[in-house]
DNA sequence: GTGGTCTAGACCACA
DNA sequence: GTGGTCTAGACCACC
């Protein structure tokens, strides 16, 4: 129990997780154009260059092009979109189970408590 | 999508969150003595000041009790902690969920992929 | 002939590269130390900034491992570094070979120049 | 290791090797003429002033003539252009080499990499 | 002391 | 207008 404690992420990586989740979620489509650098730092509240940085990383994962003079779009790749979805469900099942063990649970408890909280959640839908 | 970057949790409510993890894995029992507050302190190379919040945090949530000049113990009442368990059970599951539903998955989506990583993991168990 | 011009790459690309090569040589062993980012960058007369990025970059591509408070490490990953040193090789020998067949020389007339100057080369170290 | 990062080469000399390189690949034939210096300004987006810098380089290197009134020629010295091309080709070698010893190969090495090379490259031209 | 992040403000090439 | 690089100077957490 002499770990360290957690420390919140940089902005310009949370900045890059929202954007990567939007673009998952397809609220944003290939092909797109992303806000200027200029403009997403106005609309964050950040600087420039942190926004640029955000950029920077998403390009480097292969979820955006920059195309000189022109902006940053999202990439038409599709195959590399659904890539990067399922590696991104299957980190956050991991640290999901991780936790749940974490806390005693083994993995029937965890399957049936999910299970029961989706159809709660499903009913609570239709309503 | 103004200011609203994530903060980390404060120390003292990370410390308290480790603490419930031992407890209901049972690593520490019903009616044991915790640590005093500068033995944690040291340990955890904490301020005195934050164990004691941490133990006071604790306390609200009628998992420990404060024995004036004798320490502080795990409550002994089985029930609360169970209800605990469940609680905490629940809020990783909806965390869970919601972050799955921000990456687009549906409720069949993470079912499956937790069952099929669920399974992988008992077969890696096995080996 | 309408192509744009070529720049030079940027500085922290060029400080990657020299470190990178001296690293290769073995000119720099792994495990070895590297200057802090303040120190490097007064000995390039460069921004630290500049620095950090160059390092981040050679972290990134796995020559480098950064210890937190400690400093920046060479990787003792031995076959990272000889992976690395073919992608090298690999990647001057493709351009110089596409340098040549612009000028107008066949497979025949690279390798002769080549054997003919190494063999030269070797005759003057020999004096 | 002070200052001295590389600035690229002035876009008269880049242009200036284009030139060459396409003369030496029989591209452009001896006697012919070169576009006017205005025409070259606008077909790669630059300052008459630069092509005119550039014809005068090539003309100091004996590759071209300038005769008055009616234009820039290629050179007819058949001589002069293969000894231009020996010169450049001489000039690439040693530049290649020294990349390739700057990165800890020795002439084996060297040779050997690019034998493995063409051999590769000419398989896969035969396909 | 170390590396890592962030801001402010500048300059550049591209289109 | 766009993205990309660089500088200056600040603050933080780790050791």
């Amino acid at each position: 129990m002499k770990d360290s404690f957690k420390h919140s992420s940089p902005i310009y990586i949370q900045l890059a997780d929202r954007i990567k989740r939007r673009i998952l979620r397809r609220e944003m489509k290939p092909g797109e154009k992303l806000p200027s650098v200029r403009e997403m730092a106005v609309e964050c509240g950040v600087n420039p260059n942190t926004v640029q940085r955000t950029y920077s990383e998403l390009e480097r994962m292969g979820i955006v092009e920059t195309r000189r003079g022109q902006g940053t779009f999202i990439t038409e790749d599709a195959d590399r979109l659904e890539e990067l979805r399922k590696e991104l469900r299957q980190r956050q099942i991991e640290s999901f189970v991780q936790s749940m063990e974490e806390m005693g649970f083994g993995p029937r408890e965890i399957l049936s408590g999910l299970e029961a909280y989706l159809k709660e959640a499903e009913g609570r839908e239709k309503q």
